[in-house]
DNA sequence: GACTAAATTTCGGTA
DNA sequence: TACCGAAGTTTAGTC
């Protein structure tokens, strides 16, 4: 199997879990790793079987399947040798996927227990948006300063390079300024927090289990 | 299906393509998307079938399969409720995928034709080391000025950053300052662009296309 | 093993 | 539709 488009792949001759689905879209899989094909099509992109010619009937190859991206034109050649099985389903339409999400729902904990950063903090409001984007949470401490919050799953250092931005376009406004930073999240890399601190912006490692424990409202399911 | 690990995720009744690989893992694809699973358990993890309780058998289920994951003890449950085939096969080991990196070959080009940054820019090498790593490749302008260059398939705001502290970090070395920025990429989004002019920082557009034409070498297969 | 950066990322939301 | 940021990201490479 070759794939040549963004860049260029070649996968040897071995046994693979190959599925169509019925966007026309091919996925190549192993039988381990995780949940990435070795190599794959994304829709929209056309599907097609053909002869192979004699140079692949002598390596062995009873069919080609060519699958072509619509748009960029990438295009997956794979030569079949041998079909140990095969089967074709309809899945008929498809309910979606619900999420309880992570991130959204730390940020809406972390908006109720504002006391989390000292005493005295109130909210200003969740995604205030910004001209580069919208910051996590905007809060005002205990003596009514503006305190920028950027919340994440994982503490790294681009969350650290995400929160200054924010901090130096809010330090421009002067009904904001000045504005402190504080990086908040469930796990913070050394790395991030020297970075962070380096810059005068508070760290704050949250505990969601017990974020969830103190939630103001129904329990959860979960 | 219920997922209760990171977040929590319910999937409603539907037909689906499971599948489980030789590891345990389980994959729940829908016959759309791209490559990504509705819904998965990667490895380490382990697989139990168990019998429906009266609840489960009341709504149908037949089977009741039970994914956790071996370290964080997320789980993967799924109600099974009709089989409509079921396939087992043994794939072997799996030789490796063979790539042909983007930007590994898009930096090898660049080094070759630094002309491209202006007249009398000579190498002095690729992936130079620095203490928070390695500058994609820093060269000499005519007038013998250090010029690091930072390179991407997409420019985004990231790489800019990433540009910024290596230069920062270069222009406190008496032996490199003054150490200019170059952000080139195939396609350079306007906010990182902004950002990197502002700093100072010369933006390039690359043609990818163009550059392998002027190969010096050996023709390449695609 | 920990951490960083890339990915043929994919996916969802918003201007 | 383009752009931006998150993802149960995954994956590969380096220290």
């Amino acid at each position: 199997m070759d794939y040549a488009g963004r860049l260029s792949a070649h996968l040897p001759l071995a046994t693979r879990l190959l599925v169509i689905k019925a966007d026309g879209s091919l996925l190549v899989h192993s039988d381990g790793g995780s949940y990435k094909p070795l190599n794959w099509m994304s829709p929209p992109c056309t599907f097609a079987v053909s002869e192979p010619d004699d140079v692949q009937t002598d390596a062995g190859a009873t069919e080609i399947w060519t699958v072509t991206h619509t748009k960029t034109s990438d295009r997956l050649i794979v030569s079949v040798h041998e079909v140990l099985h095969d089967s074709s389903h309809e899945l008929g339409i498809d309910p979606g996927l619900q999420k309880d999400g992570v991130e959204a729902h730390l940020q809406k904990l972390l908006a109720e227990q504002l006391g989390l950063l000292g005493d005295g903090h109130t909210l200003v409001r969740r995604e205030y948006m910004t001209a580069i984007g919208p910051v996590d949470i905007l809060a005002r401490d205990g003596d009514g300063r503006s305190v920028a919050i950027e919340l994440k799953r994982r503490g790294d250092i681009d969350g650290v390079e995400q929160l200054t931005r924010y901090l130096e376009l809010m330090n421009r406004d002067p009904l904001l300024s000045p504005v402190t930073g504080v990086f908040a999240a469930q796990e913070i890399k050394p790395q991030a927090r020297t970075l962070a601190e380096d810059r005068g912006i508070r760290c704050l490692v949250l505990d969601y289990d017990a974020m969830k424990g103190v939630d103001s409202g129904v329990p959860t399911l979960f």
